[in-house]
DNA sequence: CGCGCAAATGTAAACGTTTTCACGCCGGTT
DNA sequence: AACCGGCGTGAAAACGTTTACATTTGCGCG
């Protein structure tokens, strides 16, 4: 910027001022600093501007993974809302416990004008001790947190429901759950509304169709294979807490001349682009991530234009609509008969 | 940092030293100043920081779009070398013509280190003008542009060959492709592949067999009802410059009764998921997408330690492989009898 | 013709760190 | 007893901007 003032024979305030369009520069003079400026290819230090402004125009988000389509739907989401307000964003992931939630946090500090975290494996507790004083938060997927200006999840437990619901609809009464990693808080979040609905429902959870699971396809596979193996006969409808083991468990349902949903009816959850194409189409709840995204980082920067907001713990849930496909229907005549 | 310093009752200096260990501090001293700094949840200024450091400690990464998996990946690879190496990820995207690359990089100016920028419908000549002086920059998926240190690309000529090369080997003479928008460096790269393929395997390429697409799955449904929808015999294989194409005109020659791979065989290209799912699965070449962004950040750490490397355009190729599934086959008896 | 006022510009002090340099202190050597 | 070297520390100058304040300039008006 030095060179710049020197080359067009003003001072560096000039030189900011046509720059920012900050205060009335003769015209003259403006355009001979755009002019130097542009030969000299100059543009600003932006730790500088930051520093002195007090603003950095980034969003800091941090996250415990990148892997697969939910984050990257996320983050478009959210880079969608930050593009339109002119921010850039600080991507900061692989952090999964509250140390490196801690550490991650501290390295914004003063790069960032606000947060968005996701950190589904950190308790509220550890998460309101790691996060900063006075740098505006949004919590993602977990329960809302002290200090946060707000939290946005899923609606894990309206999603629940009317998979439930629909199945009980059908005529099914013996619905079997595949569950997620419990220290997650989507999954514990999915199983207490999947016992909620069945009670609503009128119908029993036998511990024995409880299944464990862990997210993935492979777990989904097992889970079923499980549920095969057991003596008795098979629940009419398998309902896993996403799509990835829904798919795993379609798989190990078909490898053992299982029909669907003939002899049972298997529902998933997220609405991931395999559900569609899988034979056949899975049955599924759809959350629309990106706007899950977009909603925090909007909501982060009503916090940060309105410094009332903060930490008062605005809450908002993004909307689960079921996707009826073809892996879903009536119980097989058999097991209604067997009542 | 000052309110440190004067509860501690040493001058900020000293503080700085104890929390970078940058130089010798009594023992007792340091745990008094960590003490206070704990007390106070103190964390330093990242902008400060970088600005006196001259170096950020973050990537810039700039990309035309967010959208799909492709990006998914390839930030995963990045991220992962970028954390390896203690560093943060600025992510900026949606900048597709020259003028966004070159707002944004302005935008990155001393706040990051380096830059991994992707842009496939910038020239290389406008690229060239857009990238910023001094900021070492690794350039993916186009050609090496003049003040990148490094280009990375996907094999675009190595996976076309290897298809076109198998379905010659399967019998097949009559191999229409689907072209991406033409405006897309890879998608100009596969069909170049593609035509020089053919003519290494001693085929001829037939310009009515040279079908439109833009990479979109609607886009292949399309090109494929214009191909079932032409007079004379379908060609007994296609090979579509992406999956996502590929999956299109699987669907609409399954819709107009045509037989895969029995009376056509499929191809693709980039392995999405939905690949390994549809039916029949598709063939397709695999690139691993994260290795892509690995490499290039790497590529990128070493042009920071190794100023030496600057703009020595040096360049990179990430294999691709053939995926065999089973939407490819023969062609069938009554083609090969046609000739 | 001088006065005052607004517009245009310059000066310099921040912003919060890191780092150079200098200084005081201590133990060991001449 | 004077000297030297190293260790621990403090003072202050950067880093590249923005901006409050001061200053100059030009202009209309009494």
């Amino acid at each position: 910027m030095k060179d710049v003032a020197r080359l067009a024979k003003v001072s560096v305030a000039t030189v900011s001022r046509v720059l920012n369009a900050s205060a009335p520069v003769r015209e003259d003079t403006s355009a001979r600093v755009l002019e130097i400026a542009r030969e000299l290819r100059f543009s600003p230090n932006g730790a500088a501007r930051t520093l002195k402004r007090r603003q950095a125009s980034a969003l800091g988000v941090i996250l415990p993974d990148l892997y697969g389509e939910f984050f990257s739907e996320l983050l478009r989401g959210i880079d969608l809302e930050a593009q339109r307000a002119g921010h850039a964003l600080l991507v900061s992931s692989s952090h999964h416990d509250a140390r490196g939630v801690s550490v991650a946090v501290r390295a914004m500090r003063g790069r960032v004008d606000g947060l968005l975290v996701m950190a589904p494996e950190v308790s509220a507790a550890s998460l309101a001790t790691a996060l900063p004083d006075g740098l505006p938060t949004v919590i993602l997927n977990t329960a809302p947190t002290a200090g946060a200006a707000a939290a946005v999840t899923v609606d894990n437990t309206g999603g629940t429901r009317v998979v439930v619901h629909h199945l009980a609809a059908l005529g099914h009464r013996e619905v079997a759950f595949i569950c997620g990693p419990s220290r997650k808080a989507d999954a514990a979040a999915r199983l207490r509304g999947y016992r909620t609905a069945m009670r609503a429902a009128g119908l029993t959870v036998h511990e024995s169709l409880v299944l464990r699971g862990d997210f993935t396809e492979q777990g989904g596979w097992q889970a079923a294979r499980q549920l095969i193996a057991s003596d008795g006969p098979l629940p009419t409808a398998l309902f896993a807490a996403n799509d990835a083991m829904a798919v795993g468990a379609l798989l190990a349902l078909h490898e053992a001349g299982v029909v669907i949903p003939g002899d049972i009816t298997v529902v998933g959850f997220d609405d991931i682009p395999i559900a569609r194409y899988v034979t056949p189409a899975l049955t599924t709840v759809r959350v629309a991530i990106d706007v899950l995204g977009a909603r925090a980082a909007a909501l982060l920067f009503r916090a940060l234009t309105d410094p009332l907001m903060q930490g008062n713990g605005h809450r908002e849930v993004i909307p689960a609509e079921l996707i009826i496909r073809q892996s879903c229907g009536p119980p097989p005549a058999s097991a209604t008969a067997r009542r």
